[in-house]
DNA sequence: CGCCAGGCTAGCG
DNA sequence: CGCTAGCATGGC
């Protein structure tokens, strides 16, 4: 087992790593002392850990460090991940100075967007749908334990998130058995996709637009599930998901974006959270409204 | 008990 | 095109 550190000195904009883990972007990671998701602060000092490419990694951040255990070196994997590249500072000032979005920016600094492994987020977003965070979460632990691959870590058995050819050959029925509900053919038709070579990364190589086109072609994916998956997973920074809370957003705060379509109200929004980093600004106000309500 | 949750699909007009 | 019923499940 490797292990490291990284100050955070040297992350422009700071870090905060529960505000990270636990805003509800990334389904990916799992508290290693089981808990996770709750509505309250995180705690600190709390491990995270995840399996990506067969490689365990474990993070959590003390003393103005984040410290990592990992079968590999961890550095790059956590700068991909957490996009510890990102100068949280220089995005805010791409931001509209309204005070929501100025307020959810304070309350929640060292909040940094994920880029979660695409597979993995594509079935958690599908998943996503009239659902709460806690049992979203959820449905991906029992994904991993019942279905993925193991790893076995300082003697305990961790579980990978299962590849697209394993998932498509799980039936509807085991599926629902892990309480998908009416998400289970969803997520079957979808890893049958993936491993019949309709690639979801290959979004990421095409202008937003057709991005958001092209991961729309999934079954159970509409434009809010590929808006998440391009923003949380495949680095569209512009990306606004439009979800029941920037929602309501935008009709207290935003009413002259709402256009009526998805595609003209998304259009308005981005431009109005200051394009570039518009997902980013999202994120914060979807937190911050999330946590109030 | 009813209502709603980071919506989507299918099937209508 | 736009509109909507139906969809599983759990927590309040």
């Amino acid at each position: 087992m490797e292990s490291g550190v990284i100050p955070i000195e040297d992350l422009a904009g700071g870090m905060h790593l529960g505000y990270t883990l636990e805003s509800g972007q990334s389904y990916c990671w799992r508290r290693r002392d089981g808990a996770m998701y709750e509505q309250s602060d995180p705690p600190a000092s709390v491990w995270y850990e995840t399996v990506v490419d067969g490689e365990y990694v474990a993070v959590r951040q003390r003393d103005g460090e984040l410290e990592w255990e990992s079968t590999t070196d961890a550095v790059p994997i956590l700068r991909r991940l957490l996009r510890l590249d990102d100068d949280l500072d220089r995005i805010a000032e791409t931001f509209p100075s309204d005070p929501v979005v100025r307020d959810a920016f304070q309350a929640y600094r060292g909040m940094r967007l994920v880029r979660d492994p695409v597979f993995p987020c594509l079935i958690s977003f599908i998943c996503s749908t009239q659902m709460r965070v806690p049992r979203i979460h959820g449905m991906q632990c029992r994904l991993a334990e019942t279905f993925g691959p193991q790893l076995e870590v300082d003697g305990r058995q961790i579980n990978g998130f299962p590849s697209p050819g394993t998932l498509a050959a799980v039936s509807e029925a085991e599926l629902r058995e892990l309480n998908l509900g009416y998400r289970a053919p969803y997520v079957r038709e979808t890893a049958a996709q993936v491993r019949d070579g309709l690639d979801p990364a290959a979004a990421g190589e095409l202008p937003y637009p057709e991005a958001r086109s092209h991961l729309m072609q999934f079954h159970g994916v509409g434009p809010k599930v590929a808006d998440c998956v391009l923003l949380f997973g495949l680095g569209f920074t512009q990306a606004v998901p439009l979800d029941t809370w920037i929602r309501q957003a935008i009709g207290t705060h935003f009413p002259e974006c709402e256009c009526g379509t998805y595609e003209e109200t998304s259009a308005a929004i981005r431009e109005r959270l200051g394009g570039a980093y518009a997902g980013y600004a999202q994120t914060y106000v979807f937190h911050y409204l999330r946590q109030r309500a």
